[in-house]
DNA sequence: AGCTTTCAACTTTTT
DNA sequence: GTTGAAAGCT
């Protein structure tokens, strides 16, 4: 990327005085322009502390702060209020809480937390009904719903029973002093909207708001940076209407709509130079969302030469796409087009059309990730636990062994840390080599080192046990007694004062010990047509694994593997090599047996295919199935309506794409014709038989 | 009748 | 890879 901003760039970092909406389109450098705008806050005056940036995910905020410290400096962007809505929510509700009735120490409910609550409130034990009210009311509370007007918005039985248990769960959150996720956000709008005060203290503490990925705001999020940026309305919001992809859980383009309409000063800024893609990946983006009607006119283009042609890749079933997707990479790396594994990815519409292509993948020897899945490592039991297993496989894990040595507390307190911590710095060794030190002695009491001699000599019990239990029902033996000697269920019992919300806890960490015997005893596992059992481990071995995953994760560190992806977890990702997989009418656009295609809801599939597109900087393959398996039968597949909406014989350089899907049908006939023959053929011999 | 086994189907996801 | 339903077995 160019060091300096281009014009469009320059305005939108510029526009200091009033609202501000950037629409920036995909790989349009809008990060840049966020950080550089944040820069140029704090040259006219802003304090940083003044100055708040909202995200979506905490991974974004992060990556937000990593590169403002890189722009203006680690002291400058510690101040700054970079945070996601929900963090944001937790920090006012913490301060202003108890005006709304809330205790200070209010305990937040994740969604296991949520499910256990709704079973009792509807005094079910369906997972699966609990589900379905979970999703209906958070839709709504989402949507600015609230217990008492859900009866109203309930448009069917089962709505109406989810409004009732709704009220039933409400009373109860109230009861146990605890708030879901969308209490974050709903709260914090019901604190402002009725109090001039609170409002006005967060109105002068965050002066200027930057929201990213604003198309993805629901209508709460939008009413509660309406109370946060005031008359004043210094903000900038940066998104792209044509990335909204997650109206299904509430974000509402209404929102881009009408900024123009609530804040008439609001000046538009439009980012259409794309840093990212060839012109051949480009046209075909802005032809499909060309099929969209448009809020704000757009139309990327780039510098960088139409490239190669998008190839269509038209396969005979799953597992021969998934084939043609490995040739792809082999015959692209083999090409010097690509040297890593990690500059292609594969990206789906649904999580279970990745299975397919592990195998292939796996069968091939190339090392692959599937994204999503394994925030079960985030959660701060798992962490705990995580914390002691990463001490047993390296003593030398200050953080670790600070965690461990602290989880549950064992009367080592923060002065007895404090010395040990310093002492190692000191000697310049790890702090659980400190522990046994003889020079200790000078700097801590008798008592304080009886007790971290007492924590080192477990430590070292634990992880000769850890390296001689091998199996699954030892090491759950093992793993059960550790925990019972740490008193871990009890210690979240102590730090819960709600009952329900540590019992769900106490059942992450069974459901952790599972997953950790499940990989201690052989498990047998099915590739293919081949059978094998792996090796049975010992559970120092399966804490090794999972140091090596965490560290991984920690350090951010890439590993030199293929992407599996779907559609949606892509977004805000970029590969030099894509394969958008199943381009298939039904799949994508996916279409549910029983429901009927709204306009609405293609539009929303539309841009899911153009941010697939415009994930790709090199080379692009859309692939469609002829065959596509429907249980039993194979169910003939119909090649998605985007694959003509791209216009792909516009694309330079390759011969007219629609004599080649001619060819390919002509192909396909044959092949089902000779099939066909085939089986009848096979019949025949196994009647004779 | 109640249990086991087999078979098919399966949106998208963050906090 | 998991779950739910239906068919088959005791």
């Amino acid at each position: 990327m160019a060091d300096t901003l281009n014009p469009a760039q320059l305005a939108a970092v510029h526009h200091l005085d009033g609202p501000c909406l950037v629409i920036a389109g995909a790989g349009s450098g809008k990060t840049r322009v966020i950080t550089t705008k944040i820069a140029r806050l704090l040259q006219e005056g802003y304090a940083a502390k003044n100055i708040a940036a909202i995200t979506f995910t905490n991974k974004a905020a992060q990556e937000m702060r990593e590169r403002a410290k890189h722009l203006i400096g680690a002291r400058a962007a510690k101040d700054l209020a970079i945070s996601t809505f929900h963090s944001l929510g937790v920090r006012i509700l913490r301060e202003e809480g108890t005006r709304l009735g809330l205790k200070q120490q209010f305990s937040i409910l994740d969604s296991d937390d949520v499910l256990s609550v709704l079973k009792d409130a509807g005094g079910t034990t369906d997972a699966n009904q609990a589900k379905g009210w979970q999703w209906t009311i958070s839709l709504w509370k989402n949507t600015g719903i609230t217990s008492e007007t859900a009866i109203h918005a309930a448009k069917d039985e089962n709505e109406r029973v989810a409004a009732v248990v709704m009220g039933r769960y409400e009373e109860r959150l109230a009861a146990y002093q605890a708030v879901d996720f969308d209490d974050l956000i709903s709260l914090p709008l019901k604190l402002f909207t009725n109090d001039a005060e609170a409002r006005g203290k967060w109105q002068d503490m965050l002066r200027y708001v930057l929201v990213d990925e604003y198309q993805d705001t629901n209508a709460v999020q939008y009413e509660l940076l309406k109370q946060l940026v005031g008359t004043r309305a210094m903000f900038t919001a940066v998104g792209d209407d044509d990335q909204s992809i997650y109206g299904w859980r509430g974000a509402t383009i209404e929102n881009l709509k009408k900024l123009p309409l609530e804040f008439p000063r609001l000046k538009v800024i439009p980012l259409e130079q794309n840093y990212r893609s060839t012109g051949n990946i480009l046209r075909a983006a802005n032809n499909v969302i060309a099929g969209n009607p448009k809020i704000y006119e757009k139309k990327l283009w780039s510098e960088f030469g139409d490239g190669d042609p998008v190839a269509l890749v038209e396969s005979d079933g799953e597992e021969h796409e998934a084939e043609r997707a490995v040739a792809r990479i082999n015959a692209l790396r083999g090409g010097g087009f690509a040297q890593h594994f990690a500059e292609f990815a594969i990206l789906y519409r649904a999580n279970h059309q990745a299975r397919v292509f592990e195998q292939a993948l796996r069968r091939a020897q190339i090392p692959y990730k599937v994204s999503g899945g394994q925030s079960f490592f985030d959660r701060t039991e798992i962490k705990d636990l995580c914390a002691w297993l990463r001490l047993l496989v390296n003593q030398d894990d200050d953080p670790a062994f600070l965690r461990s040595i602290t989880v549950p507390k064992r009367g080592i307190g923060h002065q007895t840390l404090g010395a040990l911590g310093e002492f190692s710095k000191q000697w310049r060794c790890s702090m659980f080599e400190a522990l046994f030190a003889e020079s200790l002695g000078t700097v801590l009491s008798k008592k304080a080192i009886g007790s971290l001699h007492e924590f080192g000599r477990y430590v070292n019990e634990l992880q000769y046990r850890a390296e001689h239990t091998v199996g699954a029902e030892d090491a759950r033996v093992f793993i059960m007694e550790w925990l019972g000697d740490i008193g871990y269920e009890q210690y979240l019992i102590d730090q819960e004062e709600n009952e329900k919300v540590a019992q769900a806890r106490w059942g992450n960490v069974l459901d952790f010990v599972d997953w950790v015997c499940k990989r201690c005893g052989g498990q047998i596992t099915q590739d293919g047509g081949s059978t094998f059992e792996t090796e049975r481990q010992s559970v120092l071995q399966v804490a090794q694994t999972i140091s090596v995953i965490l560290s991984l994760a920690e350090r951010g560190e890439e590993r030199d593997e293929v992407t599996l992806t779907t559609l949606h977890a892509s977004k805000g990702l970029e590969w030099p090599h894509v394969f958008l997989a199943g381009v298939n009418e039904g799949l994508l656009p996916f279409k549910a047996d029983d429901e009927e295609m709204t306009a609405d809801r293609l539009e929303e599939e539309r841009r899911l295919m153009y941010v697939g597109i415009t994930r790709a900087r090199r080379t692009l393959a859309v692939s469609t199935l002829r065959r596509r398996r429907k249980g039993r039968e194979t169910v003939m597949g119909v090649p998605s309506r985007f694959i003509l909406e791209m216009k792909l014989h516009e694309s330079i350089g390759r011969e007219d794409p629609r004599e080649k899907l001619k060819r390919m049908r002509e192909e396909m006939a044959a092949k089902a014709a000779a099939r066909d023959v085939q089986a009848a053929k096979d019949a025949a011999a196994e009647g004779k038989r």
